[in-house]
DNA sequence: CGCTATAATAACAACGTTGTTATTATTGTA
DNA sequence: TACAATAATAACAACGTTGTTATTATAGCG
């Protein structure tokens, strides 16, 4: 019961191939047939058959995206921007929730044009697809896949490098750990690594979190509180984790940025509508869904891309930081 | 680059045609010559091209999902539960996260055979869409399209019918009220209609919560607590609040069910790996999805469909519950 | 052995679109 | 006015698959 380019031709009583130039907004059909065909089209409410017409270019002007962990709620803004993004470009997405392998095959029957991988754990195997592949995640060399990375770590250690310049000894940084997630390793290591070089390594703390949910956040915090000597300044692993930090320190009593400033790792944006607007480290989700949609377009044009594509990190000061007086 | 029939055929020495029968499993394709045609396929590497197979078959044999709000949680295992179940019955689903219009469009290009729509505000306009729609939530007379609805009303009630008559006659509903999420607030409805009949209402509390967060429920909890009158039973309006509800319980040091009785609603699983094994009230996520696909089939092959599909909860009583001697 | 009934395979048209080639209409110029 | 050059449109093949029809191979039987 749809409408084909046919019905259009019909009644516009041209050729079923002038049709199609004409939609295409072709130079070889007279500016008034053009019209008339448009007109008429949007009349009918046609829609263009994807698959007959990919069937022809061989494009199917569709990315796949692999997105195995769809309850992980960190990646659901990414991909909805990614989306938005490729939406712009007029590309649709294709999202699956299956493992690799399963995904790849449904995305070759699709025909899709490129894949996006957000599988963590990137599959060593080099996976036989027929299209592009771009994964997001920790780069390194011996992926068969151009990756998109955060610098996590550098992202971490350019929060501390900051509170130690502006005079904070002790700080404490509240994060997972698990050896399982790298990408919350990472974090933790640009943590040792920064406190190390500064020399603060023997007055700084790392509190593991078992998830990174909102109430882990509260928890950690609360036990830092506790302690005899509270931090000066804390760096938390996570958009969530801050929030529950933050219900931690109102609780408390205590202030910010007067008792303890904070810094909080993410890319998500909303932070803003915190009561105390959070400094936040991090690559900022526009950035990130942007070079994405990027390469993903220069895969598909068949240009070079380079393995490992690093993101780097924006430090952004608001006023839950202050210069802290030596004692 | 991609396999087809043709390249099959070629080494198999038959005509393309056969080896699409054979692909097939046609009667009409002798044994042997099926096997070897088979054989070479998986070889090859053969994926159909769906494309091509929709082109003719005038079916995609994919289903769209309509999910314009990505971020809740809530719905992501029903989502992931849906897709597993379609992929059984070798349905392929695209994900929109679009508005409905927006992601009528793209379906209808896609030559979808049937669209799932988890949008709340389910449109009154009936959307030129040109395949059959179903729609997730709140069942009413008016909707252009089919639903398949939890009784939540009914659940809640069950809760504290049960609850009644084990003796509590002071319960406590923690959950959202606001007007807009009609879905939170039949939840309400049924608790309050439910403490009406049973001549608890007097003895009887609502507390709202703002999200539905974990934290939430820990909040609300903490001032359940605090008042003089601590309720007998508790009522949980979902699962992450009750994660919230368990934390406060255990810092306040009351025991479950000794002084406190709580049955959460839900229809994820996983209450199990809480530390106190929950009662719960509410619909399997199993039956929801199984539900669902199996609708989708029906309109699919142009089965006659039921205005509105009612799940009846399941009442699910473990240890969390006991039954209360009247003071 | 020769013929028909049937099994097995091959050839072909169609799905809706695009790009290329063929045809027809229009214009410019001597 | 006649003829080429070019603009506009139409016709056609192809993409990979399926269902139908046509052809060829095999078996059954008198």
């Amino acid at each position: 019961m749809g409408v084909t380019i046919k019905d259009i031709a019909k009644a516009a009583e041209v050729s079923y191939s002038t049709v199609s130039k004409a939609l295409r907004d072709s130079p070889l059909v007279k500016e008034p047939t053009k019209q008339k065909i448009i007109k008429i089209a949007a009349q009918l409410g046609y829609q263009p058959n994807v698959a007959a017409r990919s069937l022809v270019s061989k494009k199917s002007h569709t990315i796949g995206i692999v997105w195995p962990t769809i309850e992980r709620v960190t990646h659901s803004a990414l991909i909805t921007g990614l989306n938005k993004r490729l939406e712009e470009l007029s590309y649709t997405t294709l999202i699956s929730i299956n493992d690799m392998e399963h995904a790849i095959n449904t995305f070759n029957r699709y025909q899709v044009d490129a894949i996006v991988a957000f599988d963590e754990r990137n599959s060593q195997e080099p996976a036989n697809s027929t299209v592009p592949i771009i994964t997001y995640g920790i780069a390194h060399e011996e992926s068969p896949f151009p990756t998109v990375d955060v610098n996590r770590k550098q992202a971490v250690r350019a929060a501390v490098n900051y509170l130690t310049e502006h005079g904070h000894e002790e700080i404490t940084y509240i994060g997972g750990m698990t050896k399982v997630d790298h990408l919350q390793e990472e974090k933790v290591n640009g943590f040792l690594e920064a406190v190390q070089e500064n020399g603060i390594a023997a007055s700084s703390v790392v509190i593991a979190v078992e998830d990174l949910e909102s109430y882990d956040g509260y928890e950690a915090m609360k036990k830092v509180c506790a302690a005899q000597a509270v931090p000066t300044a804390i760096i938390s692993g996570s958009h969530d984790l801050s929030k529950g930090i933050l219900r931690a320190v109102h609780e408390k009593g205590l202030s910010i940025p007067g008792d303890v400033s904070i810094i909080s790792y993410d890319n998500i944006p909303a932070t803003e509508s915190f009561e105390v607007p959070l400094s936040t480290v991090g690559v900022p989700l526009h950035t990130i869904t942007e070079k994405l949609a990027d390469v993903v377009m220069r895969l598909i044009s068949e240009e070079k891309v380079e393995q490992n594509i690093y993101l780097e990190p924006e430090l952004k000061i608001t006023e839950s930081c202050q210069t802290r007086r030596r004692s």
